[in-house]
DNA sequence: AAAATCATACCGACCGGTCGGTATTTTGCA
DNA sequence: TGCAAAATACCGACCGGTCGGTATGATTTT
């Protein structure tokens, strides 16, 4: 095996290893050397791939959010209508929840460390204004095509943004607490039915 | 002044300078040492009234968690219907957001050590549930009373409370990003809208 | 004097990060 | 192609400093 594959693939498992114990015992909670011996490496190799646990700390960042915008582009984009197509997408919610429940509490590191350091909250906060925009332009299309009532797009694409955020902190704090998933698709229908034009 | 007196003046003022650290620089990030010194104690002075960091960081979030209470209980208690009454209560976000915005950082530090913490978690979910069952009694009066569609009441009831979360935490992580009260406020009529009996 | 309230000094554990050194691979040149 | 030099990947001991917590003494109130 060349040097480099191997390098990346130390490099891979000090990600994930961070990944786990983050999630387990939070950033502050978890030391570089718990880290380390996770993934079978000692501090010199840590530092020899990353600069510093914050650098780590915010290429795992990076990475989640490339997986939530892949997830939330494929969601229902062949439907018909934008109400469907919202549907849909909480419809997917369920399965988001149970194949992301691992890493979910990392979520909430990143949003707990994005309240203070700069960097994190630039990281952070851009993608959930890429999110509100998203949605804005849906429902706006939904608005032009006549399925959707004249409301506000902005406003209406910020009050779905936050029911999604909420829900997935219920589902890191309470997972046994309720149906999240059942939850989300409840919640978007009953918004829905404000929303819809007619009825 | 009576020493009794005086030893409570100093246990609030620590409490009032932890809360204040706390939300500045969140629970592990804030040191005892530097608590002390914004109440103008020192460490022998803290221990006396505080058997360790965490107790007084529950002690915090019990207070905390009985000033929402109170607000909660307070809203609309005295208005005609379920809806009106819902609605008022939306009102009063962007008056809660105000006033406590300085407290809601301290509110992402409660939900991160519930995540970990067994004892902080009971403390911070149990409440939880009970906005659940609080708003889940308000649904069944509606549609006991004929203003509120026969929608599933504990669904209904969890999108309201997972909206309050995600406002909440949008508040605190963008407060410049909305006007986080109006999306409180139009939140609400969109989903009664949708519940809403008639129309 | 007994109890409560706070100050001072200090402990031991831990943590992020550094550094000199080694083993292995790749590269450049004869 | 062969071989030295340089680059890469990794090791593990170590450091400065911080942190939560303690032990004990001083001062005031009851």
């Amino acid at each position: 095996m060349s040097a480099q594959q191997r390098g990346e693939e130390t490099r891979s498992r000090i990600l994930q290893a961070a990944m786990e114990c983050f999630a387990q015992n939070g950033y502050d909670g978890t030391g570089v050397a718990e880290i380390c011996e996770r993934a079978g490496v000692t501090k010199g190799g840590f530092y020899h791939h990353f600069s510093s646990k914050q650098t780590l700390f915010l290429e795992l960042l990076e990475h989640w959010l490339v997986g939530v915008d892949t997830q939330l582009g494929m969601a229902g984009s062949d439907s018909d209508t934008v109400p469907e197509r919202l549907l849909q997408m909480a419809g997917m919610a369920q399965h988001v929840f149970q194949t992301a429940s691992g890493q979910l509490p990392m979520f909430l590191e990143f949003l707990r460390k994005a309240s203070r350091d700069p960097e994190i909250w630039q990281a952070t906060i851009a993608p959930y204004r890429r999110y509100q925009e998203f949605f804005r332009g849906l429902i706006e299309a939904g608005v032009a095509e006549g399925t959707l009532r004249p409301v506000d797009p902005g406003i209406a694409a910020w009050v779905i943004v936050s029911l999604a955020v909420g829900l997935m902190l219920q589902e890191v704090l309470d997972p046994q607490g309720s149906d999240w998933g059942e939850v989300a698709q409840e919640g978007v229908r009953m918004l829905l039915e404000g929303l819809e034009e007619g009825r």
